[in-house]
DNA sequence: TTGTACGCGTTATCAG
DNA sequence: CTGATAACGCGTACAA
């Protein structure tokens, strides 16, 4: 291994002519030394390459200038093409890079996996854990928390801990394009919801339930879990349940786009026979057959958001306990 | 702060009646211990939760356990919904893993983030490298590997640097999928290439090129970047100069569902009229209309491959240069 | 087989 | 404003 040796505080120090404690002063930008002194460090510095030792830093200011993305990666929504993963990764990213801080990325898929960030995070390898979107009511957040880790999660923890958390408002969202619906005419309005161990499929049927219900309307609703395929068997059952429906709200826009094909398949058109709404607004939207009437989350700044909130926390603020983002409908063909 | 003080080697040593050094073999799995003692020292542990602090442990094995994944985060593509990214994602984090290393995510965007990768890999604060499909000639690679840090890329260096690669074999596969619009009697086959400062579009250009060439049909070509916007302008272009063309070969699956869409508003039937190749096999291909038939592309294999590469360089093993995965033709309804 | 003692590269405290 | 010097927590020759 060419292990080129690093030159360490010690070199710099003897090439500036200076002790090392002077040399960390001017590399942790202290500003009580005399600028000519500065200078020379500096000089020194580049000379040599000099760049510090993160290990030995962490090991003395107990702080480790990284921080933990947990995602679930069992859920196969985060390979699936609606970008919420690679969405929130990005906003976290900016974020911790203007913090100049490091992303640690942790898949917990197996229950291995699970218990190997559990041991990660609360041995205090970083500064602060970010969940994304967690399946069921994952006591782990609540945990570390507890410990004193700083965490922020996005959306509500299911088992009730008191994590603070981001997220988009999943209900009002929904409530407006379910009245855009009603606004429109449509009376038996259908809903393909989400998987009601995840907070994004609860609310969103929240939302659903409560703007029928207002409106005197019957609840239509068959269950997916966001993909494509569970799009299509949820059509499928709603069609054959309610074949007088005039609409359908699906809880993610893959499950509307399946939606969109078993609709023209069963001889339905979109958007006069049956409206179509859909919840993300992906790319794709925007170029299915016909294009997608949908609610656009900002899941950029979701990421961004947790991540803000991550930090100040890590800084000993304290931080609002929830922050809903504002969703938005996004009107094209199909509704 | 809740700084629960975290419990220490010397800590467990007094508890388990022995020195630290005794219980630092037991907890790294030396056999050297006798059995009895190794039980005390457990015992005490699990008492104590003791969990090492990597910090010191990396400032004296020299050592981080830790990869940095690199990422052009400017590259449009990363987030857009063809899963390249987010798939490399996965196959990376599954073989650290399972290697029970960290993955630090490093987007590299904006020069500064650029500046920000460099002076973090070659400080040595990750054991290796890995590069996703980088937009030029980056020197980076290169200079890192020369100061001995391993590092593997996705896709064949562009400056020509000795860093060892992974990538897809892009050029048989295209091949394979001109020679079967070839055999299906198009003859007049365009191509909307890939942006030609990134490997995937530079080869899937070549293999269009010398299929085409050994079967003395001519070349039509147009540029795009991989995303659907420009498919859908380099569609229109490809019409307006070449409007007897039969075919159409499209370096990403995005741009092949620009042009379907494109193609339908210039009254062209698909397959009929035009048949319509894409690359990728996103998981949207197989919900166009008409369903994309594309080149299936293993990317999460390209992650896991990058890795265990990565893995036996840090090891001290050497490795091939270069590796190639296999691609499939899937043939759905547009060719 | 076990313990002693040193060193890894920094930061922080305290004199000067 | 600068320089010794003591931690920080661990791994590992070396000695016993």
């Amino acid at each position: 291994m060419t292990t080129a040796q690093r030159p360490t505080l010690e070199a710099v120090a003897r090439l500036a002519g200076v002790s090392r404690a002077t040399v960390s002063r001017v590399v942790n930008g202290s500003t009580t030394v005399a600028e000519p002194i500065q200078e020379a460090v500096r000089r020194a510095v580049a000379e040599l390459g000099y760049v510090p030792n993160l290990a030995a830093r962490t090991l003395v200011t107990q702080r480790t200038d990284s921080f933990a993305l947990v995602l679930p990666e069992a859920a196969t929504r985060v390979f699936s093409d609606d970008q919420v993963f690679p969405g929130i990764i990005r906003g976290v990213g900016q974020e911790l890079e203007a913090a100049d801080k490091q992303l640690v990325l942790m898949l917990a898929g197996s229950p291995a996996g699970h218990a190997r960030v559990e041991r990660y995070t609360s041995g205090r390898h970083v500064d602060g854990v970010l969940f994304a979107s967690l399946h069921g009511a994952d006591p782990l957040p609540g945990k570390l928390a507890r410990l004193g880790i700083p965490v922020v999660c996005s959306g509500r923890p299911l088992d009730g801990a008191e994590v603070p958390y981001v997220d988009v408002d999943h209900v009002g969202g929904v409530a407006r394009a379910v009245r855009y619906l009603i606004d429109s005419g449509r009376r038996r309005i259908a809903t393909m919801a989400g998987p009601q161990d995840m907070v994004a499929g609860i609310e969103r049927l929240v939302g659903y339930r409560e703007t029928v219900a207002a409106a005197g309307l019957p609840e239509l609703v068959a269950y997916g879990d966001f993909t494509r395929e569970s799009g299509t068997a949820a059509m499928r059952q709603l069609l054959a349940e309610h074949p007088g429906l005039d609409a359908v709200f699906a809880a993610s826009d893959l499950m509307a786009h399946a939606a969109l094909r078993a609709l023209r398949e069963a001889g339905r058109h979109v958007p006069d026979d049956v409206a179509v709404v859909g919840f993300d607004d992906i790319e794709t939207a925007a170029y299915t057959e016909p294009p997608l009437t949908t609610i656009r989350q900002p899941i950029v700044e979701l990421g961004r958001a947790m991540t803000r909130q991550l930090l100040r926390i890590a800084a000993g603020e304290t931080v609002e306990q929830a922050l809903l983002l504002p969703t938005e409908l996004v009107v094209r063909d199909s509704a």
